[in-house]
DNA sequence: GTCGATTTACTCGGATACCACGTGTCCGAGTAGCGGAGG
DNA sequence: CCTCCGCTACTCGGACACGTGGTATCCGAGTAAATCGAC
């Protein structure tokens, strides 16, 4: 079970724009270089991040991504389901209905308890990460390392040409 | 992130084994035919609950696979972290410290703030694996659908020749 | 000097190859049980 | 009748192909800005 490294990238890139004014767009090259990350494969993430409403995107000149709503708005499950979609990691393919052991003489069984049992433990990991928002993360890096927000600042802000 | 189906038929097949008498040795190709999985794919998830301690295995004719210890020392999150391995979904891989937004020119950080966010909520998860033990099934399984442990008591057992 | 059309350059967006891991399968090593021969 | 030996058949175990999804890349569509010319 490995998730896609594009979390990582998506979850970088939200937090450097939180660092940003909301309504500056940074390009996706920009975003990019700033950690070395191949910039087409990135656009994909950031498309991502567009469709699932996090991100916006402006197109043209002095165009780019910045975030759709407040990082207080933003929450680390909201990233990772826009990345990695929807549908849980465990998939209860029903395999006890099948074959011998299946419900054909035990009549329809209504629900799968190890499914059940399972979808328990990812509910608590969603709600582990819809209870931090990526404010909450610039927060504490402001907190922890102060220097680091007006460094992004200075490196993604439209340089001066 | 997709967990793989290997992990359902592990759970399956240490239930399974769970209501039958503990020192009694099941083929893979009956635990399979029990499900309709395919015998030789089963047999190397199998092999993975033994190397992790598990189940045993014991050769031969009359031979099979058992489990090691009682399924109330058995969570979900130990047949998990067999068949899944031991690393978690989501790894850092330190972006942060790479290109011109690295540590640089602010020395060197501790920790990845969205590392210990994410190992956070994976850490709900697991915990929500650990507590639940496939005693904690079988028991659930035999108060709702108490037909269920002599029928496969019945289709697993050494067949009458 | 001001307004407007045109050009230009820059951005996103989706369509297209490549590669690794999970999926599926096979054959060989090892062992317990069974049968037969001998005592 | 009991014991020992050899054989057989059945089991696990690891080594070998295949397919799907993630990874990486490219080129085209669209747009805002800058430029140039006319008024």
């Amino acid at each position: 079970m490995r998730m896609s490294e594009g979390v990582e990238w998506a979850l970088h890139c939200c937090l450097n724009l939180a660092f940003l004014e909301q309504d500056e767009a940074v390009p996706a090259v920009k975003l990019a270089a700033f950690h070395e990350l191949p910039t087409a494969y990135l656009t994909k993430q950031l498309q991502a991040l567009v469709r699932a409403g996090i991100a916006s995107s402006v197109p043209g000149p002095r165009g780019g991504f910045r975030l759709a709503r407040a990082p207080e708005q933003i929450s680390l499950l909201d990233v990772v389901v826009a990345i990695e979609g929807t549908e849980q990691a465990f998939r209860c393919e029903e395999i006890r209905q099948r074959g011998p052991g299946g419900g054909a003489s035990g009549g329809i069984q209504v629900a799968c308890t190890i499914d059940v049992a399972m979808r328990k433990a990812e509910l608590a990991w969603r709600q582990a990460l819809a209870a931090q928002t990526i404010a909450d993360i610039a927060a504490t890096v402001g907190r922890r390392y102060p220097s680091t927000p007006v460094r992004v600042r200075n490196l993604l802000a439209t340089a001066p040409a």
